[in-house]
DNA sequence: CTCATTTCTCAACGCTTGTTGATAACTGTC
DNA sequence: GACAGTTATCAACAAGCGTTGAGAAATGAG
């Protein structure tokens, strides 16, 4: 009566209904029950594929943005930050990438693994491009920096959905939030340069 | 044998017990039970007390913190962004806003009643402020982007503990942070070439 | 003391959860 | 057609959850 599914169709259905379920819930009011649903699929099949809730979370976090893609070129551009935010949007755009990251931001504050993907995220993402223009002990500062930025630009625009932020143009939001990632990557973070020597260094 | 406590105490228990636990897990991995262990209380005088879970999360929501006395002063300040991150920086210190703070962001991202709790806390707070400097439209999008740069920053300093950002002094971050803030609040941030507004001169 | 009131505990209900083992249904190969 | 292997379903389990209603224990007033 009911036709089966082509090979493999049910798994890539099932993930896509993870990773949709727990960008809109997160990790803990996501269940696999809810999941299967959506899937039009059992529960145990689930179980059966990925083993586990967690291990289903793993699967779902594995982040198909192509990073390189994204901070390509960036040094040729006269203002970079402008055009990484702008790109970053343009990326947020796409379902899948919206929904992964989405997926991490819901998730990630409440869940070891996904706290752990996040952090890496934002390191790999951009430690990349920061190295270009700093190194060291600096350079992790500088991408934390920029991290902590867009990480809230795409909670403020994506999950919470904050009016101002999420109707904005991209290109409002660019030209509002680049400089900030211009200094953050290349400019000077340490305050003022010369006169002003009241406290002591730090270390 | 077990002495009765003062009136009052036990209610002042389950609450803190409660602020500890939204802070540390989230809503969803925070258990009525366990909250009620932390407090040295039976599961039901929470209910009996409090009424229900998401009451309970609507009390803990209640935030501690000050924020005429944070935002006081602000415009006598020369650099206003460097001294309100100093400030913010500072109350996150004190246990109870820090965990109140936690809760918010840790519950806010999967809550509906938290996120709204969120959302106001950040409008309430910065608006004030930046109604100072502009009006309409212009002022909820320049304290949109002064929230998300905060949020941001308590997401990595606080809830994800990113060492960069969580090791690093109240100082480095004031001026490293300072400046976006400032601009935010007063700079241009319609994207028009010459007026960078931050006070690094250029690169 | 007695009695009413507040504070607190106990045991249990109904429900949902992730997960399991047995088993059915379909597919391709000899 | 018979067999092996994958694909999927079913019913059920044990555990944990928020919440409830009855009642015990302490407190204060007369």
């Amino acid at each position: 009566m009911s036709p089966r599914r082509p090979p493999g169709e049910s798994r890539r259905a099932i993930l896509e209904a993870a990773r949709r379920q727990f960008a809109a819930v997160g990790y803990q009011r996501a269940t696999i029950r809810a999941i299967a649903r959506a899937a039009g699929v059992d529960p145990a099949l689930v179980i059966q594929y990925f083993g586990s809730k967690d291990e289903l979370l793993d699967a779902s976090l594995e982040m198909p943005v192509d990073i390189a893609a994204v901070t390509a070129d960036l040094e040729t551009y006269p203002d970079l930050g402008t055009e990484l935010v702008r790109r970053a949007l343009t990326a947020w755009d796409s379902p899948p990438i919206r929904n992964g990251l989405l997926a991490m931001l819901r998730t990630g504050l409440s869940h070891q693994r996904a706290s752990e993907a996040l952090a890496a995220l934002v390191s790999r993402s951009v430690l990349g491009v920061v190295e270009r223009f700093a190194t060291g002990e600096d350079a992790r500062f500088r991408a934390a920096l920029v991290g902590a930025q867009i990480a809230g630009l795409a909670m403020g625009r994506l999950a919470l959905q904050v009016p101002e932020l999420a109707e904005a143009s991209p290109d409002r939001i660019a030209r509002a939030v680049g400089p900030t990632i211009t200094r953050y990557l290349t400019g000077d973070i340490s305050g003022d340069p010369g006169a002003d020597g009241d406290g002591a260094p730090a270390v």
